[in-house]
DNA sequence: CTGAAAGCGCTAACAA
DNA sequence: TTGTTAGCGCTTTCAG
């Protein structure tokens, strides 16, 4: 079943070995006997079996593919296409393979990092995600087994190469779009406080309004899963308050859009009432109403470079850690307006 | 470098095949050695080598998974990561990994199967969608190679084993439910005409109006992406008709969103002015203003039985093809309304 | 019930 | 520049 090294060997009157250093283009062959093989190849219709090659090799051209568990659907549909094309292309210019971790419990998927890992399945590892204590990069990082992060790590950011923006600095921008526009009284919307950029944008948007003076309230944060029913219920409180914000700086544009979804039921409009800004630049955020002005954060760069850094790091063992920041783009569109002049609160 | 399976022999003072065959659970080994074997294994904390076990059997226990350049964004993105799950879901469970296709231009992704299937990488492969003259399938064909299709084969429908919906009853039924409302002038948004599910679709729209008596007009019919410029341009000429339509059925959620964007920009109001149904019952369409009335394909469904169908074809080379019918489900939401009463063509 | 040994297809010394 | 040969780690006859 298939053609081997062998069948070409014979039929090009040469040792397999000759065939092998053929395939991998060994210099030390001659240009003649090189086309005599490859011309044997062609006619046989000789392909590699991988598994033969990786088991020889101890290395397989295959790299994994961890996403977190896909509870929170949110933040995840779709960023996650999109980055998986950055890293796909690539995987494919590097000749690499693609796996990626099945399961859908959190523990099912450490199993499967465990299978990549230790069934020598994958060379190395990109993980899509970062958040507080995660067990498979303590795995990984305990096995010092190659990988590189999407996003910044929690701890040891010094010593886990990883692809991120600056999501500080772009929460900072884009909050102070706000703030520019007359905006006072600014709330935050987060996804999961355990992911790191939930937390790194809230930092951003902190620092804004401290910069410019504005007050930071409590009542100003929520956190929650906006899909699920409750987020109606926090966006309603929002705007009980006595002073309710005029501006929102939301951790994903899909939640941008459940959230103006709400509002409307509340019989507030965006941006007339409320003006809003997110992050990712998702493509749906050009289609939705109105357009949403977003954090362009080139997802499918992020992918890319996340891609060219595993591969470097296993062709490599002893490159150094590194970090990677893919610059964001603020994309302005129509989700945010001058803030009314006179704020409840003068 | 890792524990073989010699060092659990030596650990265990047995021979390497007793060792293998307490992984593979032989029943002719003693309980008694089998433990000792096992405690040897974890003591040494032993994993086998996926690949050496790879190259011995002939069989990897992996699945392809090759999904369509991704192009079109509007179809594919959110209904991507959902199929995966269930897929994912299945293989976990059958302790089966998962290898994607790689590469952007259609091409590329052709090389990738080759690679796939030449290389003995995997076992079977999932194809995510189904167009009208696709070489990938083809080449499966060809090679004689286990695969299932999510959607319906664009020929040779009883010899490839596929998961589908019924989509042109489906298509029925959610046409009817505008139908019902009392709408004539319903026209047609589809997609990639190549797709088979676009055709589908549109069969059982067409189904349906001619049953109810309507007509079909080739002006109510639009095929075009979207989420590109000149959809916007399309949808206008579409209510610049003498009788514009006052329903619309559209082939994807998301073309639904988009849709509903230009409408409102030409001032046109969902459900007041048109009534939308769409497929898919993506996550956005609860959220999207208004809800969408659409069918609920099952998505994660679709990924389940398509892991399942592989995983028997593999095991069982002479399993028959087949088909398998996942059930749709019509959700009921607010994008729809009663037609005014007095169309303007009476 | 268990061991010895051959072989899966390829690579990489080591020779020639 | 090429051939010979010994593995890579595991499975699987075939003996015992």
């Amino acid at each position: 079943m298939g053609i081997t090294i062998k069948d070409v060997a014979k039929a090009a009157n040469v040792a397999p070995s000759t065939v092998s250093r053929v395939i991998a283009n060994n210099s030390r062959i001659s240009e003649n006997t090189k086309k005599r093989v490859r011309k044997a190849m062609k006619d046989l219709g000789y392909h590699p079996n991988v598994n033969a090659r990786n088991l020889a090799n101890k290395s397989t051209q295959a790299l994994g593919i961890v996403m977190k568990s896909s509870t929170d659907k949110a933040l995840q549909n779709p960023f996650f296409s999109e980055v998986l094309r950055g890293i796909s292309a690539i995987a494919h210019e590097e000749e690499h393979s693609l796996f990626i971790s099945t399961g859908e419990t959190e523990n099912e998927i450490y199993e499967s990092v465990e299978r990549m890992v230790y069934g020598n399945q994958v060379d190395g590892i990109i993980l899509l995600y970062s958040q507080v204590n995660d067990p498979v990069s303590d795995f990984l990082i305990e096995k010092d087994f190659p990988f590189v992060l999407i996003g910044k790590p929690y701890n040891q950011v010094d010593s886990i190469t990883h692809v991120d923006n600056d999501n500080v600095t772009a929460a900072v921008d884009i909050t102070n779009h706000l703030i520019e526009q007359g905006h006072e009284r600014i709330a935050f919307i987060g996804g999961d406080t355990d992911l790191v950029v939930t937390l790194d944008r809230m930092r951003g948007y902190e620092l804004a309004l401290e910069k410019a003076g504005l007050p930071i309230k409590d009542e100003y944060h929520i956190h929650q899963e906006f899909l699920k029913s409750g987020g109606r219920e926090a966006v309603h409180q929002l705007f009980q308050l006595d002073e309710p914000p005029t501006g929102l700086v939301i951790v994903d544009d899909l939640m941008s859009i459940g959230v103006m979804t709400m509002l409307e039921e509340l019989g507030y409009q965006v941006p007339q009432d409320v003006s809003i800004v997110s992050f990712n630049n998702v493509y749906l955020s050009e289609i939705s109403r109105p357009p949403l002005t977003t954090v362009d954060v080139n997802i499918h760069g992020l992918g890319c470079q996340a891609a060219k850094c595993v591969i470097e790091k296993v062709n490599n063992v002893d490159e150094p850690a590194k970090r990677i920041i893919v610059p964001y783009d603020i994309k302005k569109r129509q989700s945010t307006r001058e803030a009314k002049n006179a704020p409840l609160s003068e």
